[in-house]
DNA sequence: ATAATAGTGTCTCTGAGACATTATGAC
DNA sequence: GTCATAATGTCTCAGAGACACTATTAT
C-alpha cells in the first residue's frame, strides 16, 4: 500500500470525438506534436497528460485537451469510455489512458492543419499509434449501441432540427433503414423535444416541423428497464 | 506534451465484489492497512496501487488485490466500471481509481478477520472512505441495469444451477418478482444454458432440472439490439 | 391423499415494423 | 396539375406478463 515503491503508471486522456460529415461518422485525428517523445508527427486521437496543476478532474482534462485542438464555441457530449492500459501500450512504460467518447454537431465543426476529420470506414484501413484502433472501435460499438436505445443522436444537432433529420442520424449512426412511422412514435413518446410552434424548415418540398430537445439528459426507450 | 512538468497523478484500482448472502446482494469491505497513510484501519472497498513491475495491466491489478483480500479458487466475473477522479477524492492529492464489478459465487465466498461482507442496504448507511459510497451506488447500477437485460447473473453460480434457482437471484438483484413462464421462455431461448441429462436437485419436493452455463459470455436479451 | 415446488399452456395486451394513405409546400 | 417530402393511419405479428393448469417428488 505504498505508493513510493513502485514506478507510477504514465496516465493520459484521449477522446474519440464524432461528428458527421457526409453520411458517416467521422472522427478527429490530431497530429502529434513534435516535441513528442513518440509517434511525433504522426495522426492520432486528440490526447494529452492530465495536468494536476489545472484539471479538477479526468472531464475537465479531455475537454482542455480538445480545446487546444480545435475550436468550439457550443457544448460538446462527452462521456467516459473506459481505461486503456498495460505494460505494452506506449512505448514510454506501463500506461493508462482514460478514453472519452464526444459528439459535436456537425454545423460547429472547425478545422485547422493539425487535425483532420476521418470517416470511420477509412479509420480502419490507418495503423493508428498506441492502441488507438481499437479504442475507436470501442467507441464506436458504444455510440452505435446506445443510439439503438436513447436519444443519444440529438447531440449531433446544434439546436433546432426537423424529424426527418433526426431519423437520418440515427439510420447513419445504425447502418439501417428505419421506419418512419414507428420511428416518430418512439421519439415522440419520449416527451424529450419541443415543438418550436410555427418553426418550419423551408426546402422544395412541403416544409417541415422544426423540434428542440428540451433539456433532458439522453433519457432512454422504454424497451430498457427502469 | 511532456509527463515531467506536472507532479503524476496517485493511480489505483477499487473492486465492487458482489455476492449474494440471505436472499441480498452483498459487497465485499476491507480493512484497510495500518500502513496506509489514510484511513488506516477503516474498512472501504478493497484497493491498491497498480504495481508496475508485476501486473500486465489494471484487470490484472484488480485480481491481484482481490487475491491479497481473500481466498479464492473458482474464477470470478470481473468487468471495469468507470475511472473516478478528481484533486479533491483523495486526501493524499489529485487520484484517480480505476473501478471494477466482480461477482463471485455465493458458495466461493471465504472471509477473514481483516474484511466483511456488508448487504447493500446496509452499505448505504456507512460512510465510507474516499467516494466509496459513489463507487457502490454506480456498481449496483451497473449490475441491476445488466441484470435486466443479460445473463449476467449466472456468475453468482459456480457450475450447477435449477431455473428456480436463477429466477430467484433475478428476483435478489432486480428487486422485483418475476413471472416464471416468461422467465423461462427468455432464458431458453437464449440458448446458452446446457440441460444437465439426468441430473437433479432433490429436495422435498419434485425435483428440478440441474442446468449449466454453455462456455458463452454475457450475451444479451433480444430487446437490445444486436 | 396432501403439500410443495417444477414445469407448461393459454390468453391478452402492447409495441414495433410493414405498408398505405393523406397533407402541403415548390414549381 | 406534378413532384418531393412530411405526417399520419391501419394492419399484422411477436414477445411479455398474468394466470391457470399439469407434473412429480416426499411425507
Amino acid at each position: 500500500m505504498d505508493n513510493n515503491q513502485f514506478k507510477s503508471p504514465i496516465l493520459t486522456v484521449d477522446i474519440v470525438l464524432f461528428t458527421i460529415i457526409d453520411k458517416e461518422l467521422n472522427i478527429l485525428l490530431s497530429k502529434r506534436d513534435s516535441g513528442s517523445k513518440v509517434f511525433s508527427g504522426d495522426f492520432s486521437l486528440p490526447g494529452g497528460f492530465v495536468h494536476t496543476n489545472e484539471d479538477v478532474n479526468l472531464v475537465n482534462s479531455a475537454i482542455r485537451v480538445l480545446k487546444e485542438k480545435i475550436d468550439f464555441r457550443h457544448s460538446i457530449y462527452l462521456e467516459q469510455l473506459e481505461a486503456f492500459s498495460g505494460v505494452n501500450r506506449d512505448p514510454r512504460g506501463w500506461s493508462v489512458s482514460i478514453a472519452f467518447c464526444a459528439i459535436i454537431p456537425f454545423s460547429e465543426v472547425s478545422t485547422n492543419e493539425n487535425v483532420k476529420w476521418v470517416s470511420i470506414s477509412e479509420v480502419s484501413g490507418l495503423n493508428l499509434p498506441f492502441d488507438h484502433n481499437e479504442i475507436i472501435e470501442k467507441a464506436v460499438l458504444r455510440i452505435r449501441n446506445k443510439s439503438s436505445y436513447s436519444i443519444l443522436p440529438i447531440y449531433f444537432f446544434k439546436d433546432k432540427f426537423t424529424l426527418s433529420e433526426l431519423q437520418k442520424v440515427y439510420e447513419v449512426i445504425l447502418q439501417q433503414k428505419l421506419d418512419k412511422s414507428s420511428f416518430r412514435k418512439r421519439i415522440e413518446d419520449l416527451g424529450v423535444l419541443t415543438l418550436l410552434e410555427g418553426e418550419y424548415k423551408l426546402g422544395s418540398q412541403r416544409p417541415a416541423q422544426l423540434y428542440t430537445i428540451n433539456n433532458v439528459k439522453t433519457p432512454w426507450f422504454k424497451s430498457n428497464l427502469n
